[in-house]
RNA sequence: GCGGGUGUAGCUCAGUUGGUUAGAGCGCAAGAUUGUGGCUCUUGAGGCCGCCGGUUCAAAUCCGGUCACUCGCCCCA
C-alpha cells in the first residue's frame, strides 16, 4: 500500500511544540501590549468575499493581482482567503453596531494566505497580529499607534530600523504622480525594464526600486513633498513630533509607498538586517479612504500589522520564562504519585508523573520535561518526608510530604 | 511568476572515475550500575540515499521530470 505524503503543502508548515511556544509566546506579549493602550478583540473569518479586496487592497496591486487564493464556492460565489486583515476587520466594523460609537480601537490575529515563493520569513499561510484605531484623524493616535509597535519590538528584545513616510491625499498623490512619471520620462530608456512597466501600473513603485540603474535615476527625481499641501505637512510634522517627544528613532523615507491601495498620509514600516528581503516586520499608515472604497463615507482611521513567524525568528528566546514544573518518579506507588500531581496542580504547578523501574533512567527521563524531581517509594510513604532534587544543580531539598510545603521549599 | 543552490539515519554531515552488505559524530535504547541523572566503557536499534521515470550488466552517484526547502528578484508581514 502507498502511504500519503506527510510533507505539508507548499509554504505551509506544522508548529512542533518549541516553535508553537515561541508562537503562543510571541502572540501572548503583543496581545498584553496592545491591551494595555485599550485595544479590544475582533475576530472575523478566514473566507471572504474576493470583491472585498478588490475594492479595498487594490484590483492592480499585486496582493490581489497574482497572489490571491482565490476559488469559485459551490453555490458559485467568487470568494478567497484573506490576504491581509485590514479590509476584513474594516467591513466587520461597519458591519455592526461598533460603527456608532466612534473611535474604535480593536486588534486582530490569525492565520492570512497569499500565494507567492516561499521563503524564509515568508510563506503562503503565515500568522499577522494586526491594529486597527478606526474613527480618529488626530495625528497624535498616528504616533501612538508607532510608539506601541515600538514598545512591542522592544518587549520582545528585536532591533529594528523605523521608515516614515507620508503619501498625502488621494489628489496630492494623482498630482505627484503626474509629475513624477513626467521626470521619469525623460529617463525612459535608462530605467529597468521592471520599473518601465510600473510606470504604467504604478509608478510610486518605482521610487522603492532595488536596481541601482533605478535608484541613480530616482534620487534626482522630485520629491512627493513638494506636491503637497501645507496641512498634509502639518499634519505629518505632528507625527513626527509625536515619535520626537517619546524618544523614538526614526528616519524619513520619501521613498516609502505602501503596496496596499487604501494608504494616505503617515506610512511606516520596522524593519530588521537580520531577514534578508524579508526585511519588514511592522508595517502600516493611515487609511483615511478604505471605508470610502469600501461604502462611500470616509472614516479616517490608522492601523498596522505585524508578522509573527518574523518576529518568531527574531526574538530572544530566553525572554521566554519558563515554567516552574516537577516531576514525581514513583517506585512502585502510582497512586501516591499520581495524588500528589493532582495536589500540586491544584497550585498551577506544572508536574507530571513518571513510570520506570530504573531509578537512574527515570531521573533521565525527568530531566527532559521538569526542573525538580521527587522520588516516591515505600520509605517517603512510610516517613511521610520527601526529597526534592533540582536537576540543573543538583540541590536536594527535604520537606513534608505535602504539595504546598514543596512549593514552598523550592 | 523569473533566476541560482540544496535534498543521504531523529540532528549535523561524509560517501572516490557508477562497482559487493551506504558510513561517522551527536542523539536514542539496553547493559556495566537494584534508592538519586549528567562522566566513561560495551552493545544495539534506526535508511523507499525526497519522489517518479530513463540510461546501464550495475545508480546515492549520470540524465529527465516532479515535490519540498533555500538565496536573489517581484512583492510583502
Amino acid at each position: 500500500m502507498n502511504s500519503i505524503t506527510l510533507q505539508p503543502k507548499r509554504g505551509m508548515r506544522d508548529f512542533l511544540p518549541n516553535e508553537a511556544k515561541i508562537h503562543l509566546y510571541i502572540i501572548e506579549t503583543i496581545k498584553k501590549i496592545v491591551e494595555s493602550y485599550g485595544f479590544s478583540p475582533i475576530i472575523t473569518p478566514l473566507l471572504e468575499s474576493l470583491d472585498l479586496f478588490k475594492r479595498s487592497v487594490g484590483e492592480q496591486s499585486d496582493i490581489v493581482g497574482k497572489e490571491m487564493y482565490a476559488f469559485v464556492d459551490k453555490s458559485g460565489d467568487d470568494v478567497c482567503l484573506r490576504p491581509e486583515g485590514t479590509a476584513s476587520v474594516m467591513r466587520a466594523f461597519l458591519n455592526s453596531p461598533l460603527s456608532q460609537t466612534l473611535p474604535a480601537r480593536l486588534y486582530y490575529y490569525g492565520p492570512m494566505f497569499r500565494y507567492e515563493r516561499p521563503q524564509k520569513g515568508r510563506y503562503r499561510q503565515f500568522d499577522q497580529f494586526g491594529c486597527e484605531f478606526i474613527g480618529t484623524n488626530d495625528p497624535r493616535h498616528d504616533g501612538d499607534m508607532i510608539v506601541m509597535a515600538s514598545r512591542i519590538l522592544n518587549q520582545l528584545g528585536i532591533s529594528y530600523i523605523l521608515d516614515i513616510n507620508t503619501i498625502g491625499t488621494l489628489q496630492e498623490r494623482e498630482h505627484y504622480k503626474k509629475v513624477l512619471v513626467s521626470f521619469l520620462n525623460d529617463h525612459h530608456d535608462a530605467l529597468s525594464i521592471q520599473s518601465q512597466q510600473r510606470l504604467q501600473t504604478n509608478p510610486l513603485r518605482i521610487l522603492d526600486s532595488k536596481d541601482p540603474k533605478d535608484q541613480l535615476i530616482t534620487a534626482n527625481a522630485p520629491s512627493i513633498l513638494d506636491s503637497l499641501t501645507p496641512e498634509t505637512l502639518h499634519f505629518y510634522e505632528e507625527v513626527k513630533n509625536y515619535l520626537k517627544h517619546f524618544n523614538i528613532p526614526f528616519q524619513e523615507n520619501s521613498r516609502l509607498v505602501r503596496g496596499l491601495d487604501y494608504y494616505s498620509h503617515t506610512t511606516f514600516e520596522f524593519k530588521t538586517k537580520a531577514l534578508g528581503s524579508q526585511d519588514a516586520i511592522i508595517a502600516g499608515g493611515r487609511y483615511d479612504d478604505l471605508s470610502k472604497q469600501m461604502v462611500g463615507k470616509s472614516l479616517p482611521s490608522v492601523g498596522w500589522a505585524v508578522g509573527v513567524d518574523r518576529l518568531s525568528l527574531l526574538c530572544d528566546q530566553s525572554k521566554i520564562s519558563p515554567t516552574l514544573s516537577i516531576a514525581i518518579l514513583h517506585l512502585n506507588q502510582p497512586w501516591a504519585a499520581y495524588e500528589l500531581c493532582e495536589n500540586l496542580r491544584d497550585f498551577g504547578v506544572k508536574s507530571l508523573v513518571i513510570t520506570h523501574p530504573n531509578l537512574k533512567k527515570g531521573i533521565q527521563l525527568a530531566e527532559r520535561s521538569c526542573d525538580y524531581v521527587i522520588v516516591i517509594g515505600d520509605e517517603e510513604i512510610k516517613n511521610q518526608q520527601l526529597t526534592i532534587k533540582n536537576l540543573k544543580n543538583s540541590e536536594q531539598y527535604q520537606t513534608n510530604y505535602c504539595a504546598k510545603d514543596i512549593i514552598q521549599t523550592i
